[in-house]
Parts: C-alpha cells; structure tokens; sequence
RNA sequence: CGGGGUGUAGCGUAGCCCGGUAUCGCGCCACAUUUGGGAUGUGGAGGUCGUAGGUUCGAAUCCUGCCACCCCGACCA
C-alpha cells in the first residue's frame, strides 16, 4: 500500500473511492454492485442510526417490520410508482435449486417456478399500504406512525461506494394520517428532522426544498428534500420526505371512518435516508490525509498514542494514559488507548488521521515529566501542549470536541455559501456551471420541457426549489419566460 | 445496455507488440538495532498470470467465448 491518498485536486473521485477503502470504510463484494460494509464504517453508521433512531421515536414512531419480497401484482397497483422502479426491480422467479445431471454443481430447479414471482423491494410502500388496509378501519386507528430499518435492492447500472450501490440500507417511514393537512405536517417535520440531524450530528450544513415534478418520487404528490453541497461543487440529495396524498390508500383501498360516521381514504406520507449519508458525510468533510468525522458521530473520539523507549516507559505512560482513558470515560467520551507495540508512533498517527479520529493525545516521557500531554486536532491538523494541572482532562477534551463539531460545521457551511451563486443570463449559467460548479440560484419558468432541456444541455438539475424562496419577479434564465422566484440548480450525485 | 480500458502474490505494478514457467515496490514472517510524524538492516514465505476453450513441442504473451472492475454515455437515492 502506498502512503499518500489521491489528491482531492488531482482526480477528486478516485480519492473518494480510495478514500472509502483505506480508511476501512467498506470494499466492493464478490457481488456485481453491492457493497461490504467494514466494521469501522458499520459504526459510524450504527451511530448515524442511533440518533436518527432516537429522533424518529420523540416524534412518535415505532419501528416494525415488512417483508423483503413484495408480489409483482402488488407494484403494479399505483401507476406511477411502477414506472418510477420497473426498470430497477429484481424479481424472484424460482423457490428451489437442484444438483446439475452432469454434476457441473447446483441449477435452477425448472419445476420450481413460482406461481407469482417476487420483487425484492425497491422501497415498501405498496407491501405497506397492504397491510395498512387492515390495520387501519376508523379514526381511532390514525395517526399511525411506523418506521422500519432495512435493506432495499434498486438494480442499478453503474454503482459507486455508499453513493449508489445495488443494494443499500436505509430507514423508511411510512406513516397514515385522517387528514391532508397532517399528513402534510408530517412530511416537514420530518424533513426538519432530517435536515436537523445532518445540520447537528453530521456537522453538513443542507438546503431543504421541493421537488418539481420531474424529480418527485414516483407515487408522490409532493417531494421535500435536503441537498448538500459536496467539495467538488455537485449536489447531494441527503433526504426525502413525500407526502403521498391518498395515492396509495385509493391503490390498496384504505379508508376509515371519520368521527362524523363518514368512510374516507387516509392520507400517507413516506421519508428516507440511507447509508448514502456515509458518502455524504465523508465527501462533506474529508481532506488529503483522509477522513475527517464529527466528533458526534465519530466511533472513536479520542485515541492516546503513547511515545516510548522500553517497557518501563510505556508502563509509566500506560499509567496515565489509563487514568485519562477513565476520566474521559466517565464522562461519555469514546476513548481508544493504542499500546500495540507492532506500530510507531508516526505510523499510528497517520492511521488515525486516515480514519478521521477527531482527536488524538500523544503522551511521552517529557510529558510525564512536565505533567502534560500533547493534543492534535484532526479537523486543522493543530497540535498542542496541555497542562494537566491547568483544567480538567475531561472538561477540556468535551470543550475541544464541542469546538471541532462546530468548526467542521462552520467550514462546511461556509463552503457551501461561496458556492451558491446568483446567476441573471444563459451564458453566465454555462460559465459558473463550467468554472466554478455548486448551486445555482437561477429563475426558472416552471416547465417542465425548460427543466429537461436546461438537463440535456448542461447536465445540471434542478436540485430543489427552496423553501425559503424568496418571491421575486424575473425572468427564467433559459427561456426567457416570467418566473417567480429562483430555484437551485447543481450537477448533482 | 452502448463506446473505451483493465484483470499477473494481500495491495500496487513490469513483462504481452516480438511465445520458452514471472519483475519491482509496499505489506506479511523471523532476528537485531529502533520508537516525539508512515524506521533500518539481514534472512524468509507467498503466484492454477480473472475464467473456459482453442492454436502450438511449449501460452501471462496469439485467437475466441464468458466473468469482474474502472472511465465515458443513457437510468437513479
């Protein structure tokens, strides 16, 4: 393995895949376009689930369980949402294998087809509201708010690591309201969670919007959606929240009674994120020396290295060491101490610089002697000498974690804020495209057919209209037709 | 799925045009010296050259099929 990672500058996505690999993140299977998983990466998203997991239930939902095969016949049942996931399906079509007559090994068993084959879910709305019909009969029954974790299947061409994989994880909300008005409650509140959670734990600053109609889930009324800018200047849709109208309660025949002694058609909504958060967060942030993490989602806060020479040395620093391990401990920072005698120092602190460990504590023995300890911030590469007797070693490490989750953020976010940029005229929109990338603040007639020609020409999409769009009258920067307001366009993931 | 490229030890590669059983670096193992930013030396282990056929006395090398991966298009969270 060679020392340096690709530069971001030089080919930004060969540093990302390697990125992902070297940093133990996850690697390509022996399966066509599905991902493994690492352990190191697995963590960082178990802790992207905790908190998620732990949002999701303050607002009221529980978790359950669907299926992961759905019956062809039930994806058929809304129009538009079949059309949306045809293409991507894979489909089960056969219950049992046999061994090859020439013994060449196992085969498809041809007498056992099945009578109606399976689709390995693209997502489960349609198992879903199928269940929901019998679940749900009378008001008393709404609202009904359910979340499941899973793994869903989307055939894709062209697969990238975490960012489109054939199979991904995900959560998937699916909730079922008595009115329009909830249900559309619903489906902001849970984008404000989303845009929360990547804002807060994910120090990702996001834009949240709406989709215009090209983009829309298919079997949705309404998209919501944050986007994220990542370094290289294209978009990244983080997450979705649709609210679903009455669309598949009218394909499932899901009605209840109204207090009033009405039968009524309930109202869904539906919201994701998935593992490409981790593709999300590691292009967010990350440098030339790999990694960086947020210090709240980061599996390890705080590793010691310690500097030696002999065993009475290390016994010496594994002493302190393991005193600020519990110090740390006791106040719920994840600490690893790194006694492996197989590394060098240097050599460690390269591999946790790689892994993005936000913060590492070098002890040696001038330290022991001085009564200090040596401090180096992932997220700026800093170093200092502290004092032990100064501040408590807990209270200080929690302030400088505090501090580097809001310097990443801030960073981030300003990143993000240089690249929007106003654009009045055609031309000016090809240029900054060409030149400087990021989003595009740019006034848009409404059509769909200037969104599609605007895509054909230049590759850019409309990534989302904000929702805090200001109104402002002007004229679309394509087509020259009245617009409203500015809509955001970006080369998007 | 179309166009282009690649597949040789755990990883990265040379060799392929011009056929004769495979090069180098990293990593791995042992020992010694080292340890405040990816240590050094000496010795050692490890390869059905993606896969299945074909041509040939002989194939990593030439030919054909298949598979996988990468880049560029169409599709997508």
């Amino acid at each position: 393995m060679s020392k340096g990672l690709p530069k971001r500058s030089e080919d930004y996505s060969l540093w990302y895949n390697e990125l992902v690999k070297r940093a133990d993140l996850a690697e390509n299977s022996a399966v066509r376009g599905c991902m493994v998983i690492k352990p190191y990466g697995y963590s960082i998203w178990e802790k992207m689930q905790a908190e998620l997991d732990r949002m999701f239930k303050e607002t009221g939902h529980t978790n359950a369980y669907f299926p992961l095969f759905i019956p062809k016949s039930f994806l058929s049942k809304e129009a538009s949402h079949v059309e949306g996931f045809a293409k991507e399906c894979a489909v089960v079509t056969h219950y049992r294998l046999k061994n090859a007559e020439d013994g060449s090994g196992v085969i498809v068993d041809p007498e056992a087809k099945l009578e109606e084959e399976l689709i390995v879910r693209p997502t489960s709305e349609t198992v879903i509201w199928s269940t929901y019909k019998n679940w749900i009969q009378s008001y008393r029954d709404l609202p009904l708010l359910v979340n499941q974790w899973a793994n869903v299947v989307r055939w894709e061409m062209r697969t990238r690591l975490f960012l489109r994989t054939a199979e991904f994880l995900w959560q998937e909300g699916h909730t079922a309201h008595a009115t329009k008005e909830e249900a559309q409650a619903e489906t902001a509140q849970m984008l404000n969670i989303y845009a929360q959670f990547a804002e807060e734990f994910m120090a990702m600053p996001v834009v949240k919007g709406r989709k215009t109609e090209n983009e829309r889930f298919a079997g949705a009324d309404d998209t919501l959606c944050i986007e994220a800018m990542m370094q290289d200047g294209k978009a990244l849709q983080a997450g979705t929240s649709h609210f679903l109208g009455q669309n598949f309660a009218k394909a499932f025949d899901v009605k209840f009674a109204t207090k009033e002694g009405g039968l009524e058609y309930v109202w869904g909504t539906s919201w994701g994120v998935s593992t490409r958060l981790m593709g999300a967060l590691i292009m967010a942030h990350s440098d030339d020396n790999g990694l960086v993490l947020p210090p709240k989602l980061a599996p390890i806060q705080v590793v010691i290295v310690p500097i030696y020479k002999g065993d009475d040395q290390l016994n010496a620093i594994s002493e302190k060491a393991k005193e600020i391990m519990v110090a740390l401990r006791k106040a719920g920072i994840s600490v690893k101490y790194d006694d492996r005698d197989t590394h060098k120092p240097g050599w460690k602190f390269a591999e946790y610089e790689l892994k993005g460990v936000p913060l590492r504590i070098g002890i040696g023995p001038r330290d022991l002697e001085n009564g200090t300890i040596e401090l180096a911030r992932r997220d700026n590469l800093t170093k200092e000498t502290f004092d032990l007797s100064s501040q408590a070693i807990e209270e200080k490490i929690g302030n400088l974690l505090t501090e580097i989750q809001d310097s990443i953020y801030k960073k981030a976010f300003d990143f993000r804020e240089e690249k929007i940029t106003e654009v009045n005229s055609w031309d000016e929109f090809q240029t900054t495209l060409e030149n400087k990338g990021g989003f595009l603040s740019a006034h848009w007639d409404g059509s769909s057919e200037t969104e599609d020609k605007i895509k054909e020409l230049t590759k850019a999409t409309i990534r989302c209209i904000p929702l805090d769009q200001k109104e402002e009258s002007g004229t679309c920067v394509f087509s020259g037709k009245p617009s409203k307001g500015r809509v955001l366009f970006a080369k998007a993931y």
